[in-house]
DNA sequence: CTTAGTTTCGAACGAACGTTCGAATAGTGG
DNA sequence: CCACTATTCGAACGTTCGTTCGAAACTAAG
């Protein structure tokens, strides 16, 4: 039993003095899944095939599966790596800044740069997020878990900072919305930038939550 | 030639006493139309085969076919069907109403009330954008559009009344976001109704448009 | 070059897919 | 009853699906 099963590797080997820290393996592993988040994203999880696969990243159907043992775990692997990575560079982020306000307008910020600057890999994460089964489902909405939570508890400092008074999950999940809605419609050449979206979300958010509803009834 | 191909029939005989005013074909379909949105809202439709269709509408594989020509223009009916009622609908709640905000805040509620009281199809609508090809594709992009006219519509309305300067399009994008990912989150055991609901976003979009963006920078 | 390990691939597997066809059944006006 | 249409179905069509397997090709060290 020399190698048994080769894609059941998590990429353990990590004590080189190689130049990318990674290794060929990984690094391989890094381009199909980018090619495949491409397919994700324009045909849809269940609508790409393999062999879909297979032609976009250059390589042999049964190739494809030295590198990952089914197409669900492709999935997910694409979806946890684009999750961490928003929630890694949103904490890095939130680091030294108090002001409750500014802190809310990092997250959107945040959120809209990795989206339109990652936008296949953000449509798929939105939009696939019933796709995956059981393990691999409940790893990842742990992971959405603690991005929800995080964005409550940026609303709740900005609550009790003001004195104000709205439904938190309301508001986080209307953010949300807004936010993650882009992938619908956000065309590139038409479309502003990210640092101009998020000013303009921001607004459109942090007034309506901090006016407190007073405009009628 | 008595009876060819019965699934290209439009449903063209209307002129019966009959009790309901559909004919029997129309309402049997209409059953299959609802059993096939549940199915397409849990499994999506790439992932929903028409074996599953066959199993929840208890009709046999084959039999399906006389009712619709293929599984696409089976989400066709189903989405334009969704779609040219809530557009209805609004058409009517709108008329004789003439302050610019209470008609915002109207299209909010029609739209959230039809969404929870329609939650599969709904979801199907929203999710299943993309689903369909060419000439289905356009007819129903068309709806879309009006729709959309309609909500831009009403917020230029609203901006003249009050003197108001907002994006637009940002506006009426990021509404249609927070109004449509709820099919994402809602519990109808923890959530509110559509009412609440409608109130709360359109306290946060409306007081959040309102006040022009002068919350920072 | 030899050898051992890593990476790639052609070919095939059984299963499931959307769709079709001709025959059987149910319903209806004569 | 009949004749006729409207509706339903079992069985099969050819295609595509995700996955597997054993053998090649490549890579790197001795």
């Amino acid at each position: 039993m020399g190698s048994p099963s080769p894609s059941a590797r998590v990429s353990a080997q990590r004590h080189r003095a190689a130049p990318p820290p990674a290794t060929r393996f990984d690094r391989r592993l890094a381009e199909i899944l980018t090619h495949a988040t491409d397919v994700f994203c324009k045909k849809g999880y269940e609508g790409a095939s393999m062999r879909d696969l297979s032609r976009a990243s250059g390589m042999s159907l049964a190739g494809l599966y030295y590198y990952f043992e089914s197409k669900e775990r492709l999935l997910f692997l694409i979806q946890k790596h684009t999750f961490t990575t928003i929630v890694h560079r949103l904490k890095a982020r939130l680091e030294g800044v108090g002001d409750p306000e500014q802190r809310v307008r990092i997250f959107i910020l945040n959120h809209l740069e990795y989206f339109l600057a990652n936008q296949s890999a953000m449509k798929v994460l939105s939009h696939e997020a019933e796709a995956l089964k059981n393990g691999f489902a409940s790893e990842l909405a742990a992971i959405k878990r603690e991005y929800y939570r995080i964005c409550v508890s940026l609303l709740d400092e900005l609550k009790g900072d003001r004195k104000l008074e709205f439904p938190t999950r309301i508001a986080v999940l209307s953010l949300f919305g807004m936010m993650n809605w882009i992938y619908t419609w956000h065309n590139s050449r038409v479309d502003a930038d990210a640092e101009h979206l998020a000013r303009e979300m921001g607004d459109i958010f942090l007034c309506g939550v901090m006016s407190g509803g007073k405009s009628r009834r």
